[in-house]
Parts: C-alpha cells; sequence; structure tokens
DNA sequence: TATTGTTATACTCTATAACTATA
DNA sequence: TATAGTTATAGAGTATAACAATA
C-alpha cells in the first residue's frame, strides 16, 4: 500500500501521539520483527516455531512433546502440527517410550542438526539486519531493557538473578 | 497454562539462546503488549484500534475515511467495520463530501471527545503498567532506541530528523 | 477508466475441547 | 480417573478481491 497521499505526494505521518508511546512502538516493532522472520525462515520451508523447536530439541535431546510445549509457552495441539512437518522433513525422529508407552521421546537427525545450524546463520543475519540502525553498544542497551520487560511480562525468560 | 514441570515444580526457562536475541524479545513483548491493551480496552467495549482512529479524527476534524486509513496504515476495508461501530455508539458522525459525493467526511461528536479523553486516561495506565520494571530515563532510553528501529521498520513513525 | 467506500471471501493464528491409548 | 498425544472445530485477525456509486 502507498504510504503517500495522492494529492500532496507528501508521507502522511503516523499521529505523534501513538509514536509517543513505547508499547504502541513494541507492538509495531515487534509485528515488523515477526514479518520479517517469517519472511526469511520461509524461504527455507520453515517457519520461526520450527526453529524454537529445534533449539529446544539440540538442549534436551530426548525431550518429549509436553516437554517442548512446555519450554517454548506453545500449546500441545499447536506442537503436533510443528513436529509432523519436521519429521517429513527427516528433521527429527519420534519414537514411543518404552518406560510410558503414551509419551513419544523426539531428537534431531544428523541432518535436523545440519539445518539447524543453517538456520542459526540466518537467524543472525535477520538479527544483525533488523537491528542495523543501532551501535554494538546500543543494541546492548536496548537488549537489556527489554530483557526488563521480559522478566515482568514474560516470566519464561530467564530472570536476570539467575544462579 | 502452567509454566511449571510437574515432576520438579520448577519454572522450565525458555532456551538461552531465544532469549538473547532482541528480535526474538521484541515479539514476544510485542504480543505481550497487544494482549494487554486488547484486555483494557474490551472494558471499554472497544479496540485499540479504535483509538488510534480516534486520535486521527480529532488531529484532522474532517478527514475522509481513505485518509483516515492511509494516515494509520490499516487497510481500508477494515476501516469500514470500525467506523460503524464507533458510528454506532454515537462517537463520530459520517456525512458525504458535496464537493465529491464518492467520499465521507468523518468527525467526532461531542461524546466522542469525551470517550478519548477516557481513552487517553487508560492508555496512560496501560502504558505507566507495562514500562513500571524501568526508570524514567531508563524508559526514555528504551523509547529513543525502538525510535531509531522504528525509523527504519516502520517509516510511518516521524524521522528522528523532523523539522 | 479511476477512485471511494462497501461487502464478501479466504487464509492464518490461536484457543478450546473432544478423542485414543495408555497409565 | 488422569495423562500424552492427536484431531477437529471455532474464533479472531488480516489480506485480497469483487462491487456499486461517483468522478
Amino acid at each position: 500500500m502507498s504510504v503517500t497521499t495522492p494529492d500532496t505526494g507528501t508521507t502522511r505521518l503516523l499521529p505523534p501521539e501513538l509514536v509517543a508511546s513505547s508499547t504502541f512502538l513494541l507492538k509495531r516493532l515487534g509485528y515488523a520483527a515477526k514479518e520479517r522472520s517469517l519472511a526469511a525462515y520461509e524461504r527455507e520451508g520453515l517457519h520461526p516455531y520450527h526453529f524454537a523447536v529445534l533449539i529446544a530439541l539440540e538442549a534436551g535431546p530426548h525431550e518429549t512433546q509436553g516437554a517442548i510445549a512446555d519450554v517454548l509457552g506453545y500449546d500441545r495441539g499447536q506442537l503436533v502440527g510443528l513436529l509432523d512437518e519436521l519429521e517429513e522433513k527427516g528433521l527429527l525422529e519420534r519414537r514411543r517410550d518404552p518406560k510410558d508407552r503414551r509419551r513419544h521421546l523426539v531428537q534431531l537427525t544428523a541432518e535436523g542438526k545440519r539445518k539447524l545450524r543453517r538456520l542459526r546463520t540466518l537467524a543472525r543475519e535477520i538479527e544483525d539486519e533488523f537491528l542495523s540502525p543501532l551501535s554494538g553498544p546500543e543494541r546492548d542497551e536496548l537488549h537489556a531493557l527489554l530483557l526488563r520487560l521480559a522478566e515482568k511480562h514474560e516470566p519464561r525468560c530467564a530472570p536476570l538473578q539467575a544462579d
């Protein structure tokens, strides 16, 4: 969509009152970040959610599906579809837990580990491009501030006073 | 949903690799901010989108629908429904532009202005609550950094070197 | 033919709840 | 009876495109 008015050709700016609100900016930037990630991972045939699942799997090699969902804050029903897709691509394997046949133990394949390395590179590129207006120290400053907010609003993010 | 594992009772934290990413935090915090705003405005029978429309209307008292959509970056089809709801509540009026009968001129009613004042108070409260982990100077610092990012990723936000 | 506002449609995301198989 | 995984469904949110009136 065009951002310019047909009559004047000048950009119509958002009302200053909205731009003055940090929560407004957070919403807009979060959306922009999501859009960009989505487009980038799509080129790899995957979704940012898949990346998070692969990371969780590398951290805990023999995770149960419920554990993965809990760690990432995903719904269990939602996770099933993600795992289906990853399994279909040969990036992970599901097998029954012999100790409790209700459970599935999930782990990365060699192919999955390769893919994860590629996605890490991609994630770094996305991050770097998105933060490009900021210097190194400014990025650190921003991250520290966001973390303070996340500590309150996303308790699953590690608390600052971690032991 | 529970954030604790049934076996240990300890909180399962997100993988540090994700928490280390500012774009990840932006996505999560943007989502959290959206959720909170939504719940708060719902108590007023409105949506954050309605608030933005009212603000745009106050700034330009006789806006055409297309102009409002452009300023806020909304789709015109989406805007129709928002205006319907606001008109139904008596907060604004639509009338045809005699100069160009395709257009609708939209303006706030007295009731709409009152409502806008209430919503401004609400917005301040939401903002204050969301940023509560940060001191005044830290909030300023965060806002400045977000604005720098928005300048690139949301060009409709006023550029810093505004004249 | 192009534009304004409107309506209809479809697609994504997400949340919920039923269902199965095991315990 | 409760739990792990699965499936189905519905709801909100959003994007796209067709449509009628007017220019």
